[in-house]
DNA sequence: ACCTGAACACCGTTCAAGT
DNA sequence: ACCTGAACACCGTTCAAGT
């Protein structure tokens, strides 16, 4: 007999699993094969799949740090995304379905000198940006893995900056003027 | 004997499968049921089920009326995207590995007045907010349908059009002064 | 040339039965 | 309480064999 199994031990495989098979590899039987386990052991710990979806996405996002620097928090937000393979597709389906765990994207609307409603759709801007930008940049790495595209391009860094700078000074017009 | 299977046909129907099932139900089984044939009848014609998507996205977004008004493009690049179930999470898949079909969206740096490379930054900053809106719509519509969520917000046009604007006027920013 | 039949190697999930 | 064994209803894809 090994160690017992815990919702905390699943979460850590399925991460484990996510970062060294992509979110495509990311089986509920691989997780059960990594604990030593038939996979229906995972269903006694987790309801399911996305409920387990749902706790790597708040893994990776981490204890969001609340700051009310717009650009600062969109830079950690893409860092914490791109820490780990196929990060922006996971935290964009469970930002659907359950985004309360989610605390630094929650947080976001803080960050928005705004109207309560507006600063909630800028939050939801300025996440979006950043979601469709790492998302972009990471499914082309699973295809370069993959040998279907030679190599990604190499303005990614440049091209992140100049959307988000964009971005911000759209958002920020109305309340500097 | 029944009609015989072409490129087109099977386009046809996987599009009919993803409007009345969803992605999730989108699945080459499906589309040969539909369609009357066996599953392994499809692979013929298609080379997988990547090829079909490809073929789908493009199908979604439509011969793109080339214009050099970002606003209108990106209004009717979301019209096109919410025209079909999941069209948004379909044409952002494609996007990533087979762009070139995507004539709407390939065409968008044309409408931004600014130098080559910082006119593709700021179409795909635009295409990644329309993708990034629409697909969150369209995920919360899904999971309302499987009775997971009770009802969407209702400030999705507001807050659509707000982020727009914002996008907007920053990425003219500084041409326009 | 075009399609079927049948298989291969997978999925998520359930649930009686064991311990 | 916790896990196994075994099944159910699926997947995408391949490929000999038929027509």
């Amino acid at each position: 007999m090994s160690v017992a199994l815990t919702r905390e031990l699943i979460v850590d495989a399925a991460y484990a699993v996510l970062d060294g098979q992509g979110l495509a590899g990311l089986t509920m039987r691989r997780v059960a094969q990594e604990l030593d386990v038939r996979p229906g052991a995972l269903y006694y710990h987790v309801a399911n799949k996305q409920e387990l979806l749902a706790e790597v996405a708040a893994r990776i996002l981490g204890q969001g740090s609340a700051t009310d620097d717009a650009h600062k928090a969109a830079r950690e937000l893409r860092d914490a995304l791109r820490r780990v393979r196929d990060g922006a597709e996971v935290v964009s389906f469970v930002l659907a379905f359950r985004p309360e765990g989610l605390a630094s994207i929650r947080a976001l609307p803080a960050a928005f000198a705004l109207p309560p409603r507006e600063a909630v759709w800028a939050a939801r801007t300025l996440t979006h940006y950043v979601l469709g930008a790492v998302a972009e940049e990471q499914n082309r790495a699973e295809l370069v893995r993959t040998g279907i595209l030679a190599d990604g391009p190499d303005d990614v860094e440049e091209s992140f900056l100049f959307g988000l700078d964009a971005v911000l000074a759209g958002l920020r017009r109305r309340v500097d003027l």
